[in-house]
RNA sequence: GCCCUGGUAGUAUAGUUCGGUCUAGUAUAAGCGGCUGUCGCCCGCUCGACCCGGGUUCAAAUCCCGGCCAGGGCGCCA
């Protein structure tokens, strides 16, 4: 079907806009339809644009010859442009309708499309994620967005209102990894190349010229993970800050979910309350535990793990019905930290690192760096890394590393306590994990 | 990578226990017709499916083996 031009029409108002106040007015509104009742003398049409819902009452013997032409070719999912009046009614939920003049249809839609887009019959993830842009027309993906817009918008104030400022570092790294995660490697002309797994390294290389940075971007992590909070592309929100310790990063973080989660709060009521959500602001401050007063913990609950060892996954499911909500667990083994997370200076085999923590779900870790260049070569060693393929991250610190201490935590998680998803998917415009890397 | 469960029209499901009136049921979507006020409109008709490959059997959606995919759990990891 040949569609219609734009020509000069523009958008006047959103479907939001239109109030019962709007009463006789003319508006050019642009939209989906996404329902059509005919009842056979008239049919109604909801257009949808991405405020809301409003609906076209089209009165066959009043009506323009031209609209009902129009108004017979157009199926469900049709991008549609109206110009029309505006008319208070009782006869409708909102209290009004729009009397179509014209009509032009932009955009059409192939049936049967992939998703009930009435959305009278729910479709499962996987369906879902497979027409996504579809899915994302529901009203809870376009409230979930708002939340997650919110929430980043909340993040970026608070960082710049402390002084801290956004920076970017490099997705493409040389062999220099930090352990942990395995990376994904990439053609980089004649070189090897991979993506980054974090910041980690560069950003606290930043604390030496602007002392408080902040990075909010994606990641990848090459980890076959199976799990519902994994992914191999994720956002990661990572600050770093000279002149301080654990202790006073991890007030800064226990302030920054303090303030989203208030933002959140009260700037998406409609949206929380699309999604069936209520976002519960943490009183601070938050609960502190001791990696050992969580392995005395866990021992009690019949779930003993030894000194040293990582908190396995039904562990945290335990402490996660103990404490449901935010705790951070401090002084971590050492030897379980990355080597650049300091240890203490009286007790070399704690360290300063911490978890922030989401009832059983790990929501952010940071910790102390290590600053002193001798220090770092012993942690490399220690864990294995050779420090030669560190050489230019070393280099660094003969140039006057300050004391430093930064964490990391993910959008993705933090939006999942925000809006109650249980599937790390469900808040990804295009996730991609172990199997998926399509649409 | 491992374990458990599952894969049936565009979508979501029933049927699989114990192989046979399953010619595969239902809802919704889609198509056609009807209806002057619907709002999950309604009514009638129509279209449309057993994941792929192999095996057992007179007979497989149903049982067995392999593969792929999904959901959950574990591990890895954050």
């Amino acid at each position: 079907m040949k569609t219609d031009s734009l020509d000069d029409w523009r958008k006047t108002t959103s479907t939001s806009d239109v109030t019962s106040e709007s009463d006789g007015k003319e508006v050019t509104l642009f939209g989906w339809i996404k329902e059509i009742r005919d009842l056979g003398a008239v049919k109604f049409l909801i257009l949808q644009d991405r405020e809301g819902t409003i609906q076209l009452t089209i009165v066959k013997n009043r009506a323009e010859e031209k609209v009902l032409r129009k108004t017979d070719l157009i199926q469900t999912q049709y991008c549609v442009a109206v110009k029309g009046t505006v008319k208070k009614t009782s006869m409708t939920k909102r209290g009004f309708e729009v009397i179509p003049r014209e009509i032009k249809i932009l955009g059409v839609a192939q049936h049967p499309l992939p998703l009930d887009v009435t959305g009278k019959t729910s479709a499962l993830l996987d369906t879902r994620l497979n027409a996504r842009v579809l899915d994302l027309c529901h009203e809870e993906n376009r409230a979930l967005w708002s939340v997650q817009s919110k929430a980043l918008e909340a993040l970026r104030q608070f960082l710049t209102d402390r002084g801290f400022i956004e920076v970017y570092t490099p997705r493409i790294i040389s062999t220099a990894t930090e352990g942990g995660a395995a990376l994904f490697s990439i053609d980089y002309f004649d070189q090897e190349a991979y993506l980054a797994q974090s910041p980690q390294l560069y950003k606290e290389q930043l604390t030496l010229c602007f002392e408080k940075v902040f990075e909010i971007g994606p990641f990848f992590r090459a980890e076959a993970s199976h799990t519902r909070r994994h992914l191999s592309e994720f956002i990661s929100i990572d600050i770093e800050q000279a002149f301080v310790k654990s202790s006073d990063v991890m007030k800064l973080l226990e302030e920054i979910m303090h303030f989203t989660c208030t933002t959140v709060k009260e700037n998406c009521r409609k949206e929380l309350e699309i999604l069936k959500h209520e976002v519960e602001v943490p009183k601070l401050p938050l609960k502190r535990l001791t990696y050992s007063e969580v392995l005395e913990e866990l021992k009690t609950e019949g779930n003993s793990v030894p000194w040293g060892e990582d908190i396995p996954t039904p562990a945290y499911r335990t402490l996660g019905k103990l404490h449901p909500y935010f705790y951070f667990v401090t002084d971590w083994p050492t030897e379980s930290k990355p080597f650049y997370i300091a240890p203490k200076d009286d007790q070399p085999e704690v360290s300063e690192g911490f978890d922030l923590m989401w009832r059983w779900m790990e929501l952010a870790s940071g910790g102390t760096r290590v600053h002193a260049k001798s220090v770092l070569m012993h942690r490399l060693k220690e864990q294995g890394l050779n420090p030669e393929s560190f050489r230019h991250h070393l280099q660094v610190f003969d140039y006057g590393v300050p004391p430093h201490a930064g964490w990391a935590t993910g959008l993705e998680r933090m939006v999942m306590m925000l809006t109650g998803k249980r599937n790390i998917r469900e808040v990804v415009l295009f996730p991609r994990d172990r199997s998926r890397l399509t649409p």
